[in-house]
DNA sequence: TACCAGCGCGCG
DNA sequence: ACCGCGCGCTGGTA
């Protein structure tokens, strides 16, 4: 343990180097106030000081967090930091003040960009599916063993408490997850802290080698940038109305055992009667969540399904099958009490907010993703969706501003495809769903109605997707009701390729792609450097996703090929936009609350929303604009009272 | 008991 | 032969 003095000369040798390894360790969660308990810098000739991060100086409190704090933002030395998120926000909380870092590069975001999509077979014992996908594993004892082959934790010391610590619990992402483990020992603890933070700076060297050959270093600029948005997002949380939310459980759950009694008495009018897979085991009851049930009762009703789908549901409740209906009904209600309930449990005895884990390359194709609640799936479209984001509110003397970018995905198609009719169209700010509808009917764009822009809305996006006519067609009816015949779905379908023809050779281009290869560089303490011939595809801003080839084949579908750009680019898009607005609008009080995949919220004090609004749509129409160049870019903002506004 | 696959559904 | 994600339920298996 170093004292505060010698921590200070530690800095001063950073700053003549221009860079140091950092590592944080909190203490206990139990404390309501955010603390250090262990701090690291690791320096290039091989020291590292250890301290303890509530040192105090002479001058007052907290001195250690006011120089942690100011080394994220000198901009000269690089941090060299495992886990950027959970440590900024660490240093956030302590210091109760926004932290604008800069000149942080992540190693855990560095490997997963280096690797992103990549993944091994490996076989596992049942026949239906021989082999078992093992996406690379990104925590930094694996990093440390992988390029520099040291072992940092494993064996090692005496077995304390099991596998449940320091070892196995290492998954890449979960917040500090691996720092609960060394508690014992002080002893034990400071030297695997050593040890973690020794590893730091090696590892920086070969992966920013790693990033420059692959031609990812912008990429990884980005993304260290988005790391401290994410914590803003994270350690905001979300308000609900906690009360309003129990009350509707409570209707939701009533509604419930209404609807099953109501269908398990239709089935034991009809005598229907539940029997196991041999025959044996009987039961009176239809279990409505067990889809053999619910497809057997439907069979001898004379509808012979074969899914338990929504979309059948449907034809058969139109058909006039009650049962049907109720079912659907009970689905929809249980899938709401759910949401409820998880959200509500958790609900933090901190704050009173809900705080949504985001993960920031979970996805291959670069998006962010969030569990623990699900940030990404309050319900917006279905029937009963604005009683839900009712319940979602801004705190006292706060306003929502929530901003999404309008077609994105069809504006980053038309640059990627450069196709002309598509630029044509969005420079002089025509309506796409229209065109594609006036295109393909015949009719002057003019006179398209309703029903065909939405139509030719659910073609747009299945272009995306590389579809077919087949899928086409279950998606109008799913999404419309509106029954098409698959030989005007695929008319449907030519016509749009043809009208445009761009897109289709950009299709054909990325096809192409598949079977021609790039060379990948990978490194490990063996090897060191090494290419590898991979298929990958690339976005506007050279995010790349690699496939693995074994043997002579092909892992990557023509669809993935497709898309992966788009969506990809899309979330260059929205992070780019994230660290803009964590940069120019984000403060104490105005904050990032969520994001999900074309769309921004934040939380701002009410009486300037009105400002922020304009900020953030001048925001993301500027950096779309400029990254989609020549396709011009829009947004639409609105202040609301609640998510339902 | 824990994990895993398949289904069905929500979001984009 | 439709992209990407997470979640809850069911039922089979190590």
């Amino acid at each position: 343990m170093h004292s505060l003095k010698e921590w200070k000369f530690g800095l001063e040798k950073a700053k003549k180097y221009g860079i140091c390894g950092l590592a944080l360790q909190p203490a206990d969660q139990d404390s309501f106030r955010p603390a250090i308990k262990l701090v690291c810098l690791a320096l290039p000739d091989k020291s590292v000081y250890i301290s303890d991060g509530r040192e105090h100086g002479t001058d007052g409190a907290g001195e250690m967090i006011l120089l942690l704090a100011a080394l994220l933002e000198q901009r000269s030395i690089r941090k060299v930091i495992y886990g950027a998120r959970p440590a900024l926000s660490l240093i956030r909380d302590s210091a109760g003040r926004k932290i604008n870092a800069c000149n942080v590069f992540d190693l855990m975001l560095a490997s997963q960009i280096c690797w992103s999509g990549y993944y091994y077979l490996r076989p596992s014992g049942s026949t239906c599916h021989p082999w078992r996908r093992d996406v690379p594993d990104h925590s930094l004892a694996s990093l440390a063993e992988r390029h520099l082959g040291i072992i940092l934790d494993g064996e090692g010391g005496e077995g304390d408490g099991g596998g449940d610590g320091g070892g196995g619990v290492d998954s890449a992402e979960e917040d500090n997850a691996e720092e609960d483990s060394a508690e014992e020992g002080d002893r034990n603890g400071d030297g695997l802290a050593l040890k973690r933070a020794s590893v730091l700076l090696p590892l920086h060297n070969i992966l920013a080698e790693l990033l420059a050959r692959n031609g990812l270093e912008k990429i990884a600029d980005l993304e260290f940038q988005v790391a401290a948005s994410l914590a803003e997002m994270q350690g905001s949380g979300i308000h609900l109305e906690c009360d309003q939310a129990r009350g509707m459980v409570c209707r939701e759950e009533y509604e419930i055992c209404n609807l099953v009694s109501a269908m398990q008495e239709e089935a034991r009018r009809k005598g229907f009667v539940t029997v196991s897979h041999d025959g044996k085991r009987l039961c009176c009851y239809l279990n409505p969540d067990r889809t053999e049930d619910v497809m057997a009762f439907l069979r001898r009703r004379g509808y012979p399904v074969s899914s338990t789908k929504a979309e059948i549901l449907k034809g058969l409740a139109a058909a006039g099958c009650a049962f049907a209906e109720a079912l659907l009904r009970y689905r929809r209600v249980c899938h709401q009490l759910t949401f409820l309930c998880s959200w509500l449990e958790k609900v933090s005895p901190v704050d009173g907010r809900v705080h949504p884990h985001f993960f920031q390359i979970q996805s291959s194709t670069g998006r962010i993703s969030s569990r623990n609640p699900n940030a990404h799936q309050i319900p917006s479209t279905g029937e009963d969706a604005s009683a839900i984001r009712r319940l979602f509110t801004p705190a006292e003397g706060k306003k929502f501003v929530k901003a999404d970018f309008s077609t994105i995905e069809l504006r980053i198609m038309a640059r990627l495809s450069g196709d002309r009719v598509m630029l044509e169209a969005f420079k002089n700010g025509v309506d796409l769903h229209r065109l594609t509808a006036s295109r393909i009917s015949g009719v002057p764009i003019e006179q398209v109605t309703q029903a065909q822009r939405k139509a030719a809305k659910t073609m747009n996006f299945l272009l995306i997707y590389g579809g077919s006519a087949r899928s086409l067609q279950s998606r109008i009816l799913s999404d419309y009701g509106i029954f098409i015949s698959s030989d005007e779905a695929e008319q449907a379908r030519e016509n749009f390729l043809s009208c445009y023809q761009g897109v289709r050779e950009w299709q054909e281009r990325q096809l192409s792609e598949m079977s021609f290869t790039v060379q990948h560089y990978f490194h490990n303490c063996i090897q060191g450097f090494f290419a590898l011939p991979l298929t990958a595809t690339t976005t506007i801003m050279g995010r790349r996703r690699i496939w693995p080839r074994f043997g002579a084949g092909i892992r990557a579908s023509k669809f993935q090929m497709y898309n992966t750009p788009c969506q990809g680019t899309g979330a260059d898009l929205i992070k780019l936009v994230m660290a803009e607005v964590y940069d120019k609008i984000s403060s104490q009080e105005a904050r990032i609350i969520n994001s999900v995949h074309d769309e921004i919220l934040l939380e701002v004090p009410e009486e300037r929303a009105e400002e922020y609004a304009v900020k953030l749509k001048e925001i993301m129409e500027r950096i779309g604009s400029e990254l989609l160049h020549p396709v011009p870019v829009k947004a639409e903002v609105r202040i609301m009272k609640s998510l339902a506004e």
